[in-house]
Order: C-alpha cells, then sequence, then structure tokens
DNA sequence: AGTGGCTCCTGGCGGC
DNA sequence: TGCCGCCAGGAGCCAC
C-alpha cells in the first residue's frame, strides 16, 4: 500500500520520462476516481504541458503548465496553469504499459508524443484532483509537515506528541502530525525506536522522541533506497516491484521470530489497523530495555517526569 | 479539539 | 467444487 517512500519511488521513475510531454486528453473510465468530472478535467488537463513532479506525503503532484495553444482548449475554465493530485491509496498504480486487466483503467491521460499513463486501481479508492496552483495551500492545509524537511525537527515532534492520550501508532498515521506514514512504516519505526504501539503518544520522555524521530526518518529512507515495499499490488509506473518487504523487521512477520532478539513477533489491533510488534524489544511500559527486566512492572512514570531510559543505541 | 469507530472497495483466503 | 464471510487499510465523516 503506497506510503511515503512508494510515492516517492512512483515521482522518481515519472521524473525520467513525464516532464516535458504534454496532455492531449484525458479518459475517465470510472466517475468515482474524481469529484469533478471528465469534461471539468479535460479542461483543466488538456493541453497543457507537464513541467514538474512533486511529493506531498502519499500525494502525487503533477505541475501542469499554462495552454500553449489556448484556442484549442475547452472554454470557460481558463488557459491557465493547473496543479494536479494524485493519491493511490490502497491499490493504484500509475502505468505506461498496463498489463491485461479485468477492468480498464479508472483513468488515462492521452499524451504526446503518443503515450498514456494509465490508473489501474482494484479496489478504487484512489483519487484525482485539479485545481488553479493558487489553491494548492488550501488544499494540503491540515496536513502535517514532510518528514524530510526543515519543519519536523525533534522539538517539533516533542511539541506534536505533548499531552496527547492517543497510541503511539495512531499518532504516527494521523497525517496532520506527520505527512506520509501508513501502516508498514509506522510499524517499522515503532520497532526501530524500540517502543510499543500502544503507549501513549504524550508519555514519551525527550530521549524517546529523539529516538522515534531518528528512526522514522531511517525506516522511510530504508523504504526509499529499497524502492518501496511490495506488500499487495505496488509497483513503480515500469511495471517494477520494490523490495523492502524482504528486510521488515515486524510488519506481517506475526508469529515469526524476532530479527534482533528472537522473541516472537506479535499483532494486536490498534485503531481499527493490524499492528505488529516484538514484545521484548518494544516493552509496554516507557523506556524499558532489553534485559532490563528490573523494571518490568514498574508504575508508568508522571506525565513530564523522566521516564527510564536506559537502553544502549542499537546496531 | 481530541479520539475512536465506521465506511468505502474488492481480491484472496479459510472454513464448511 | 462452490459458497459464504472475513480480512486488508487511507482517509473522510461522524459521534461523543
Amino acid at each position: 500500500m503506497p506510503e511515503l517512500p512508494e510515492v516517492e519511488t512512483v515521482r522518481r521513475r515519472l521524473l525520467t520520462c513525464l516532464p516535458g510531454l504534454v496532455v492531449r486528453d484525458v479518459v475517465v473510465n470510472d466517475a468515482t476516481v474524481s469529484a469533478q468530472s471528465e469534461t471539468e478535467l479535460r479542461a483543466l488537463l488538456a493541453g497543457r504541458r507537464v513541467v514538474g513532479l512533486r511529493r506531498r506525503g502519499k500525494y502525487l503532484i503533477v505541475d501542469l503548465g499554462a495552454v500553449e495553444r489556448p484556442r484549442a482548449a475547452a472554454s470557460g475554465l481558463g488557459a491557465g496553469p493547473t496543479t494536479t493530485v494524485i493519491h493511490l491509496r490502497m491499490t493504484g498504480q500509475l502505468l505506461f504499459r498496463p498489463g491485461p486487466a479485468d477492468r480498464p483503467p479508472r483513468f488515462v491521460w492521452r499524451l504526446d508524443p503518443q503515450t498514456d499513463l494509465a490508473f489501474q486501481d482494484v479496489r478504487r479508492f484512489g483519487r484525482l484532483w485539479a485545481f488553479d496552483p493558487a489553491a494548492e495551500e488550501e488544499f494540503f492545509a491540515r496536513m502535517g509537515p514532510e518528514p524530510f524537511g526543515d519543519a519536523f525537527s525533534v522539538a517539533y515532534l516533542r511539541r506534536a506528541l505533548e499531552g496527547r492520550s492517543a497510541p503511539l501508532k495512531s499518532f504516527l498515521l494521523d497525517q496532520r502530525r506527520i505527512a506520509g506514514v501508513g501502516n508498514i512504516y509506522a510499524d517499522e519505526t515503532l520497532f526501530r525506536a524500540r517502543l510499543h504501539p500502544l503507549r501513549a503518544a504524550g508519555s514519551v520522555g525527550p530521549r524517546e522522541a529523539q529516538r522515534l524521530h531518528a528512526a522514522l526518518l531511517e525506516t522511510l529512507q530504508a523504504g526509499i533506497d529499497h524502492e518501496g515495499s511490495s506488500i499487495e499490488s505496488f509497483v513503480d509506473p515500469a511495471g517494477q516491484r520494490g523490495s523492502f518487504q524482504e528486510i521488515l523487521s515486524v510488519y506481517q512477520r506475526t508469529g515469526e521470530p524476532c530479527r534482533i532478539c528472537a522473541a516472537t513477533v506479535r499483532r494486536l489491533e490498534v485503531g481499527g489497523r493490524g499492528t505488529h510488534y516484538c514484545p521484548s524489544c518494544q516493552p509496554r511500559r516507557g523506556g524499558m530495555s532489553r534485559g532490563s527486566r528490573r523494571l518490568r512492572g514498574s508504575p508508568v512514570p508522571p506525565r513530564g517526569g523522566k521516564p527510564p531510559d536506559g537502553a544502549p543505541p542499537r546496531g
């Protein structure tokens, strides 16, 4: 399921071939893919050249320039530049050469020179938006900072965690706090940070917050380096699968031995989402490390107090 | 405001 | 073999 590393992988692949092409036409085969009609989308996209590819969280942004020959554009909606946004959600795929499929792509961009960019999406959760670039800020107004951006500092993370009773797992999945984290990278991040997914976000101490910050960046970067996780159906626009799923520590490894300590990986449900963790590396009580059994059963540190955190850095 | 639960959607899978 | 029901989850919506 496409999260930040998968969307970034798609962006990088598209970057090698999409910019410079001109959208000649838009075909919508499934009207639920966009709140806008095929006619509206055509008016906003057709005749425009792809001038940029960006990513915001799990959203892929395709920047289109102004119509170069205005007479060719549909009238009524102007001919200025357009920002298009695509969310792949669970099973969305942008493909240049779609394989045989039971159903037609949900939408197709017909490009010049002769190329089709097709959006295949079995579960039909994916979405497409198109709007004036001036509306972009409002579109993303409620989304939290980019993990790799300057705004996502340890200080920011500590402020965001402060006072929250929600479990860490739910906190990481909340796009208003941090952009781009989904179920796979949330579980893997908490494992790397040695934090239990049910720990209240507000119970995380300063050193734990620092660990969580580092773990998130390391986990996401590893995902990007491996060109994403192909757990269900993720493939990049050339049809290539990522390999991050081959090095997962806990996600979907229920019942298997932890790669660090050999304890059995467990599964529980948090906020309706399957959640995987190592009960030994990620103890329920704050900050307790493997081997720090003397602390087992000790009370949760008072809020704002310094939690026990003598865990050695994991190497 | 924060939090949790429900909903959408469909292929795959286990159980009978 | 065939059918039924459950499971996966991103994000919007709603209730409390």
